[in-house]
DNA sequence: CCGGGGCATTGACGATCGTCAGAAAAAGCC
DNA sequence: GGCTTTTTCTGACGATCGTCAATGCCCCGG
């Protein structure tokens, strides 16, 4: 209980830290390890890493957002994904030795935690269950992105994108009254890459989903009504 | 060199054998794992598995080719992905213990090897090294992911079939003349889930490129002109 | 040889989207 | 505060897409 840990590691008072990739090591271990952690807090816009960079180790958001991008030849980009507190990011590049494929930007004031690349390596040789951790998390960006490619696939782009506000929504938002009130953490540009068309097809999806009542934007803050409680046997998409 | 294995494994011999999952293992625990390898041998249209049962293993495609399809709760589905010989499938449920998320197909006649779960699992705790493959496996979902939500975001949908087609025809097309040719072994339906949109659509993207001079469809023949050698200094897309 | 039955194509039409250009609004800077 | 710069919105127009319906094609069983 009286460890003689100079620093506590927040790791392990961390939220997330059940389900921490390093919780198999124990709490003694992961003391240790904090203390050798590098801890950046970044401002909106800065870069975790940019595209084609070597990996530097295993980052986890602590707080905020980060966005990772696609930088394409031709000097376009795709927003693939955003990464929240909990979530570990660059898996791909440390897994495979490989230079970053995206570039990571914090899209909100935030704090990434980084275990340096090396030591990583020796703790995953040491305690395989870590590695095991690290497999889940692979798998569920392979889940994020089945359901963004099947969102795509089934909805039409003003359901794809309502669907896209709403868990936004739930991330973001806060009650007031009976609505749900945020400030958007996206530009209109990187809204249009998650569903996949335009900034002015986007400008024009949010149009028709304010006459339709179901929000109100005024540039970045968002307010939707709170969803109507279904009944037990109603359906949520009535025939 | 004379081992007295009553029969040696196909996998060690496998053509896929040095980037296998199991290949840390080492030639002679492969040996003995592939004497409780269950092979199946699948028709055309004959089941993996079926969306929503347990995982029996982990299954590596022998022979073939194997589609894994979402079905929705509406009796829609997207195809999400194509399996081929050398691929592992079913990783995600194995490493999480859920139910399988998808249905596994065979697309044409196929053979797939399956190590059992309780086997699998026993190996890999007696060997990390396997688990970090797996791991690399599904970060090459990851990868195979991103290209196409990237080409879905970047390329028209006429590009994206060309793609599509050129990247089928380098699997299954041979070279006859100065042309290459192929049997499709995707339906329109399917074809059409991999760009995300209706059939009716694909169909006159087909046309549209038959137009263009690009391919020649009869059927589920295909016949594309053999790539152009670009000279050293042309670029692919000329302004 | 003659029907099914399923897959694939075609036509028509309205809705949606991409593109270009310009205006408006917002954000950042001295 | 006034200015520039960036972002966002709007309008217009042609291209493309989804949908419905009808037709055509191919495989298979009788």
């Amino acid at each position: 209980m009286s460890e003689p840990v100079p620093n506590p590691h927040p790791c392990a008072k961390c939220a997330f830290y059940s389900q921490s990739v390093w919780e198999p090591l124990g709490a003694r271990a992961v003391a240790v390890l904090a203390l050798r952690l590098k801890r950046k807090e970044l401002s909106v816009g800065q870069p975790v890493w940019e595209q084609g960079s070597e990996n530097t180790g295993v980052t986890c958001v602590s707080r905020g957002l980060i966005a990772l991008r696609s930088l394409h030849p031709d000097g376009r980009s795709t927003l693939l994904g955003l990464a929240y507190p909990g979530q570990i990011i660059g898996i791909r590049s440390f897994l495979t030795g490989r230079v970053h494929q995206t570039e990571a930007k914090a899209l909100l004031p935030s704090r990434v935690c980084v275990v340096s690349h090396d030591r990583a390596i020796s703790v995953i040789q040491e305690n395989p269950r870590v590695l095991s951790r690290l497999a889940i998390r692979c798998i569920d960006e392979i889940d994020r992105n089945h359901e963004r490619i099947i969102a795509a696939a089934t909805l039409p782009n003003k359901e794809h994108l309502a669907v896209l506000l709403q868990r936004l929504m739930e991330a973001h938002g806060q009650r007031i009254g009976d609505n749900y009130r945020m400030r958007l953490p996206l530009s209109r540009s990187d809204l249009a890459d998650l569903i996949g068309v335009q900034p002015e097809t986007l400008s024009r999806l949010i149009g028709r989903l304010e006459k339709d009542g179901r929000l109100t934007v005024t540039g970045r803050e968002i307010v939707m009504p709170a969803p109507i409680l279904a009944h037990k046997n109603s359906a949520s998409f009535p025939a």
